[in-house]
DNA sequence: CCATTATATAGCATATATACTATGTACTAT
DNA sequence: ATAGTACATAGTATATATGCTATATAATGG
C-alpha cells in the first residue's frame, strides 16, 4: 500500500497545479487576503480594510487568485463578494497558524 | 476566544517567513524534492535520481532550501545527506496528497 | 444626465526567479 | 600525485512578478 518513493508517480499536471497555487499564496498580502476570507465571503472594500491594502493592489491580487480559481466572486449590488473555493488553501493556512514551537 | 478578524493581528515577520517558505515550495521541482525527503534523509544523487533532476539544478534548489532553513544537510563520507527541518513543509505536502475530489 | 462609490485593468519600471553551462571544491581510491 | 565521484557555485540571458499611477467600467442616488 505504501510505496516507498512515490515522487515519480505524482501526476506532473497535478504537481504543477499544486505548485502554482502554492506559489500564488506565497506572498504576504495574498496570504492575508485568503486568511481574511477564511471566515466567509467579503467584499473587496472589506478585504482592503481588514488587510490594510490599497484598492488597486487588492484588486490585482484578487484578480490573480481568481484567474487561478483559488477564489470566486459574485456581484451583490454595487459590491463584489469574494470567497475561497480552492481546498488546498486550508492546508496552506495551517502554515500561519502553527504557533512555531521553537523559540 | 475567537477573534472575528485576526489578520491584522498576525505578526508581520511571521507572515513574511511563512510566505517565503510557501513561495519557495511553490515550484514543481522543489515540491518533488521535499516530498522525496519526507521519508527521511537522502543524498543529493539519490534525490536527483528519484526526482529526475540534473545535478546542478538539484543542487541549486537544495541550496535555496538550505538558505531558508527548510532543509539541513550533513556530510557522510563523500555524500551529503539532506533532511527536512521546517515543520510547515508537512502542511504544504498535504496539498499534493489530497486526491482532488472534484472530477 | 451627473456625480459618487466600488471595483477592474492598463502600462510600465524595477526586482526576482529560472534555466543553462561551465567551473570549482572535497573526498576516495590507486 | 592522478583520476574519478559527489556536490556546490558562478555567470548570464530570459522570463515572471511586483508596485505604482492612471484610467476604465458598473451600479446607485439625486
Amino acid at each position: 500500500m505504501t510505496k516507498k518513493r512515490l515522487v515519480r508517480g505524482v501526476d506532473p499536471a497535478m504537481l504543477k497545479r499544486a505548485a502554482d497555487i502554492i506559489k500564488l499564496l506565497g506572498h504576504p498580502e495574498r496570504l492575508k487576503i485568503v486568511e481574511s476570507l477564511d471566515g466567509g465571503e467579503l467584499s473587496v472594500s472589506a478585504i482592503c480594510e481588514i488587510c490594510d491594502l490599497e484598492q488597486a493592489i487588492c484588486s490585482q491580487h484578487l484578480s490573480r487568485l481568481r484567474r487561478h480559481k483559488v477564489v470566486l466572486s459574485r456581484k451583490d449590488g454595487q459590491h463584489v463578494l469574494y470567497r475561497v473555493v480552492e481546498p488546498k488553501v486550508h492546508h496552506i493556512l495551517e502554515c500561519i497558524r502553527q504557533c512555531d514551537v521553537k523559540r
